[in-house]
DNA sequence: AACAGTTCTTGAAACAGTTTCACAACTCGC
DNA sequence: GCGAGTTGTGAAACTGTTTCAAGAACTGTT
């Protein structure tokens, strides 16, 4: 086994520099730090911090996304729920700012004591999970389904609840319909996108690339998808917003610049959490219960962690699901 | 120094044996547990894993309280997003399930490596906080007012809002002013409805004991109080509602009985995050920048770290602030 | 140049806590 | 009684961290 002795060796250093370049600690020249640096990445080393009287699971951002949006907070409280029964605790990490200098996403979880992870991805940053699971560390991806098949992941189906809606409108005589989606296309905000498209196609309704809004997930974005649509002729009488905060941005410019909702247009929205009924009218959505997520990530990362034998990697779906309030309406004649 | 060593001395068995009962591990006689937990707690041992390579900052839920709430999710992300530029990660902890029988909680924080550790508390629990600060460990109290004045503490001062709100609706010439508030009275709750009082006080109005509605700090909680109002005679014409989703269910339940908000009836909300902008009207409402408060609470956490000098315990508060937005209006005559 | 006073670096040794391994002391079932 | 398994235990080996003293490399002053 690699450890610390072994490293200074390899180093031609002491066992103390070698304790102080993995901390971090000041006081170590450049020329021993380098040296020590190149010895744990030709030996792979990895602390042996596995064996600590704590048992920690870790939640790790790797990039882009970050603890800041409603979603996340959900995530973590269904992520904390999940781990009630286990010893675990839940560790918080963030890729960028705990890693050390060629120190790999691996090493970096070890040392810090976790058995297992959460990763919190984007498409950008999955080589770093993938680097991750073949390493034999136990981890899941949540929120999001990368392409690599080996990965475990645990993410929310919104293609198919994202048809029904479009269908929905379509079923109340819409012939135009617009959809306000993120400007970065993560796998969540393509599945939508996909599902609108579906609908679409079913109908052999025509579409048009004007009526993709691209715009930010937040506020700002769904007053910029209605007043994109209020400019366009003819005007697009639905709309399917595919991020909470941009439908409740969407409906105060709606009633802003005085177009009413249900009646001049038809609003989707997508609720990642109570948000439909506090709204005004109450928000017909594609729903997702992302605690439920966060409690399923947790239980099957428990359930990797347990199986040191290797099984096969597990892919699992969330249904999202599609309810209807008071934010559609028949199109008009 | 107490170390395992002389723990296992004390308790007259070996040194594994310690470090099986410490962690836990299967395998100890009845017996020898016993002797080593005596022991522990006669010498008041404490592991010595502070010297960990990892360095964590604790957010403890240690009664009542947990991660499934609006304001904790906001506060664990401005929690966060105040260790960014320390080396520090977050831990989540919950004394209920974490700790082991006959540990206290300083040792239970210790054990996880924890540098410091900001409570989250109810007055309930607060004998434990008293405790983790005697035995010298880094702690903040945070999103609540302890009484003891040893506890460093962060919260957020709702008071001197919550009577400017009052005298608001007072200057509207409102006379019967009611106020729901959580059953559970804890200090955010008291202080907003000390604020209540201090301005019908302060403008010599006489109130009734039948005014102050306690009700659950959810939508349901909000539905009551409108019911609760609804059959008053003479019926109250304001009132404002301490939580955040109280609010929410009563501008809900107001809507579904018919009773107009603010024509029938001036409603003022607490909100703990971008809610009021969501609602309609948008709502006057006394407002908390929880993020703001998260951040606050690990910047003073750093700060009790740093110095491991004796400095007398900081107690800080951050001003609630109040904003008139539409969901108030004049007395009808 | 010479020199005293710092500040940097460093390795040896001590340290804390965990785990392995062998062994003694019990159980059973016969 | 007697093997075969189970349980509980301590000695020793092991991992990574920290302390301490000492040498190396600067610094400014004569």
């Amino acid at each position: 086994m690699v450890n610390i002795r072994a490293i200074a060796r390899e180093a031609g250093v002491s066992i103390s520099t070698v304790s102080r370049v993995l901390n971090n600690a000041p006081g170590v020249s450049e020329v021993a730090r380098d040296a020590v640096l190149t010895a744990v990445n030709r030996t792979g080393y990895v602390p042996e911090v596995g064996r600590r009287s704590t048992s920690n699971v870790a939640l790790v951002y790797t990039a882009g996304a970050s603890l800041d949006s409603p979603f996340d907070a959900a995530l973590v409280n269904g992520i904390y729920a999940g781990l009630d029964g286990s010893d675990a605790d839940l560790l918080i990490l963030d890729a960028r700012r705990s890693r050390q200098p060629s120190e790999t996403l691996t090493q970096m979880l070890m040392r810090k004591g976790a058995q297992g992870a959460l990763l919190r991805t984007t498409t950008a940053s999955q080589a770093l999970c993938e680097e991750v699971v073949a390493e034999g560390f136990a981890a899941v991806v949540v929120g999001s389904r990368p392409d690599d098949p080996k990965l475990n992941c645990i993410y929310s189906d919104s293609r198919p609840a994202s048809r029904e809606a479009v269908e929905h409108l379509l079923g109340l005589g819409h012939k135009r319909i617009a959809i306000g989606t993120h400007i970065v296309e993560d796998s969540d905000h393509a599945d939508r996108l996909a599902g609108y498209h579906d609908a679409l196609a079913a109908r052999e309704v025509t579409t048009s690339e004007e009526l993709v809004i691209r715009a930010t997930a937040d506020r700002a974005g769904g007053v910029q998808v209605v007043r994109r649509i209020a400019g366009m002729t003819p005007r697009p009488t639905a709309v399917y917003l595919t991020d909470p905060l941009m439908a409740v941005g969407a409906l105060e410019e709606a009633r802003r610049v005085g177009i009413r909702v249900p009646q001049d247009l038809s609003l989707i929205g997508f609720d990642d959490g109570e948000l439909r009924h506090s709204l005004v009218p109450h928000l017909t959505a594609v729903c997702q219960d992302t605690v439920a997520l966060g409690r399923a990530a947790s239980e099957l990362l428990l359930e990797v962690i347990a199986k040191t034998n290797r099984t096969k990697p597990k892919r699992s779906a969330r249904r999202c699901w599609f309810e209807i309030h008071d934010s559609t309406a028949p199109a008009r004649k």
